[in-house]
DNA sequence: ACCTGAACACCGTTCAAGT
DNA sequence: ACCTGAACACCGTTCAAGT
């Protein structure tokens, strides 16, 4: 058989197409390699083991959030942020999970420093900015991915009912900003 | 042979000395029966599956934080709901993973609420307050991971250097409080 | 009511060997 | 440089059968 040829790029790749497929308990070794047309161990001369090619999707999950401005609005910037998690199934967790590794989560970071005025002193609340975002949409994707089994009824509403206004209040309270909501929100508060 | 017996109270508590003993990743449903000298095949009489065990496990783990109480301070019930979560290892991830089953987690959300006024239009602002704590958390114990595991170079200075301050000046805006430092010392497991 | 025993369809990872 | 093939030590879950 002519064996196929790839690098860590086109695995990481195809390792985050397959887990916007299938989520993240469904993404094993053996099925990207599958994916791959390729034996599993094959992937193991790319990466030393699973957790390193995760933190190459959660990079490239962090690839979308903007460089910093000092310019930028920080709930603009958070809403960035939120937004590149959820491009994704499960790409908050994926991103907490190799966050210790720290390649793509210091970027996020500082863009959102930049934005809270980059003073030496907002380094902490920018990172509790992104520990509440990153904390709100692995805890939104937990709900949407138990609803899509069934495993919960929608007591009150819809799957996000009341995620968007739990957001603002968030970013509203840690960035002290008026409400800059996306105009994709409900029509009845304005 | 003589069949161990069990109730799901003692499998969950077995499952929580476990997991504090070995971490989530090693916390598998062959590894608890053997510590209850059981197969495992046993266990799915007492749940239906290992999530309905692990949303057993999260509760448990939320059960310390106190009931909620209109006169505490709002960072000190932001305190305990840490403190819960910090106390069996990777505590965070488990209530995250099975936080769509809404067990123990709305006893923490009630009791911040209360804390931060029990006002009608509070509920997200309390809810944006856990998500936080709860995101903060798993990154913490991420990190500590890594860390044992030698996969991270402490960079700046140790594990928890600066996880104090970001805390503290998360909940100082979300809560809108003056600073309450806590001391060194930890409240004793109950 | 609660557990055994055996099986099914999977995992991540290693390593010699191929090209 | 990049992959195959085969193996090792595991998984979660099901289900008939035991007591």
């Amino acid at each position: 058989m002519a064996p196929a040829r790839h690098d860590r790029h086109s695995v990481i790749d195809c390792a985050l197409r397959l887990l916007d497929e299938v989520g993240l308990p469904d993404l094993s070794m053996r099925r990207i390699a599958t994916e791959l047309e390729v034996q599993p161990s094959a992937l193991y001369w790319h990466f030393p083991h699973k957790q390193a090619l995760l933190a190459g999707v959660a990079d490239r999950i962090l690839t979308a959030v903007p460089e910093p401005d000092p310019t930028a609005d920080p709930s603009q910037v958070a809403d960035a942020v939120l937004d590149a998690l959820l491009t994704y199934r499960d790409g908050a967790e994926v991103v907490m999970s190799s966050y210790a590794l720290r390649l793509g989560t210091p970027r996020a970071q500082r863009a959102l420093a930049a934005a809270l005025g980059g003073a030496p002193d907002v380094g902490p609340l920018a990172d509790a900015v992104f520990e509440f975002i990153v904390g709100h949409a692995m805890l939104l994707q937990q709900r949407m991915h138990a609803q899509s089994i069934g495993a919960v009824e929608p007591d009150a509403a819809d799957p996000t009912a009341q995620s968007d206004a739990v957001f603002e209040a968030g970013i509203r309270a840690l960035a002290g900003l008026s409400a800059v909501r996306r105009p994709s929100a409900d029509p009845a508060r304005a």
